[in-house]
DNA sequence: CGTTGGTTGTGATGTTTATCACGAATCATT
DNA sequence: AATGATTCGTGATAAACATCACAACCAACG
């Protein structure tokens, strides 16, 4: 049982009757940085809705490198949670809370009905999937057709963006491995990009100061 | 106008009222090889069910490469098609026939009644788009976690599964492109695998042998 | 205070892939 | 048979990136 407050305020577009229907269905749950929302191979028994908080999406490759796929913020639906609760099956994809997370828990059966009979969440399910596939070819088209110093841009742009902040407090290590490439190399285009005047390098955090002029 | 018998055919999941209304609404369409389904920044107006033929899904970089997303069959639909048209926004990708293609197309309007009304709709469109998205995530991995010479099998692979074929007819040029490599890492590539007996190059086209021992 | 663990910078070197340059082979057209 | 267009193979070279090796730094902790 959720406030329907809550749920109005993180999802507007909800027409009033969805509302009270998640508001009666659905079950709050929260998570600390670094917990996991789903694992690879993992089923699904909910549908998660994001109430609070930042989830990084990722794929892992076998040294445990964590390759960045989206950030998922409030008012967004785990898509994935979504296609694969509704056939069963198992998901490709982690999903790490960032910062401490709020979601709601939706069962499944909801899911299937509330696609009949709400248009809001019938539009809802649909534009969050194709953003989600989006952002997918986004990253695709990046690994696929830029260097590594465009693709680190495009990461601090997008994680300044979600985490609404100009102070990127991760550390090059992680960044790195975000990327799927070395810490080494990070350091050194960061080095680049401070001399150039894009970024500031501080002990604990990137400062950035001037992205937009390096996005094509 | 459609026939009911093609659609049950194609797509033996669909229940009988379905059917009928498919077969109401429904246009047939066909496509010559090398004919657009649909190109960068276009936009839908129906959704796109395949009844005969291979259609290529790329995407184009700057300099022409086509780069392979993924094949679609008969059976399935663009699911693009579908996410697009539900909220009218425009494709970043293209698709282009490979074969001679069919397609019935339907109103826009259509998909949204049928997804309130017919259960085995709902589930198509849901499993397609899954589909696609696990697809698009297998391509992701390869780009990102993989060197050219696995990448190039798991594209002949890929290749001979839906031409259902072992001869590849595509010309060396061709594969680089899809990869977004060049022709002459792919010649040498190739030349690799013929020693190890894994292919045989012919004149006009590549027949695979033993691909199975290569994918890991 | 020294030790330990985590992070970072940087030079040297190796691997993978792209690019350039060139010649040979194939094929359709004239 | 001559022409040009396309494809292909291959050596040489260059670029991007990964990896290795090592030193410096800093915070935490006994």
């Amino acid at each position: 049982m959720v406030e329907q407050q809550l749920i109005r305020a993180q999802y507007p577009e909800f027409e009033p009757d969805l509302v009270k229907s998640i508001a009666e269905a659905a079950v709050m749950k929260t998570f600390e940085p670094g917990d996991y929302l789903m694992k690879t191979g993992q089923h699904f028994r909910n549908v998660i809705l994001i109430t609070k908080g930042i989830v990084k999406v990722y794929r892992e490759d076998d040294e445990g490198n964590e390759f960045l796929m989206y950030y998922l913020e409030s008012g967004q639906a785990c898509a994935l949670s979504m296609i694969c609760a509704a056939r069963f099956e198992a998901s490709q994809l982690m999903a790490k809370a960032e910062t401490e997370v709020e979601v709601m828990a939706v069962p499944l059966a909801k899911m299937d009905e509330w696609m009949a009979n709400y248009k809001s969440w019938y539009y809802f399910v649909l534009q969050n999937y194709r953003a989600r596939f989006d952002e997918v070819l986004t990253t695709l088209d990046h690994v696929a057709f830029r260097n590594m110093d465009e693709r680190l841009v495009f990461f601090l742009k997008r994680y300044s963006d979600t985490h609404k902040t100009l102070k990127i407090k991760q550390s090059i290590t992680d960044i790195a491995s975000e990327l799927n490439s070395s810490r080494e190399v990070i350091s050194r285009l960061l080095k680049k990009l401070s001399e150039n005047g894009v970024v500031k390098l501080n002990k604990d955090h990137i400062e950035l100061l001037n992205l937009s002029a390096y996005l094509h």
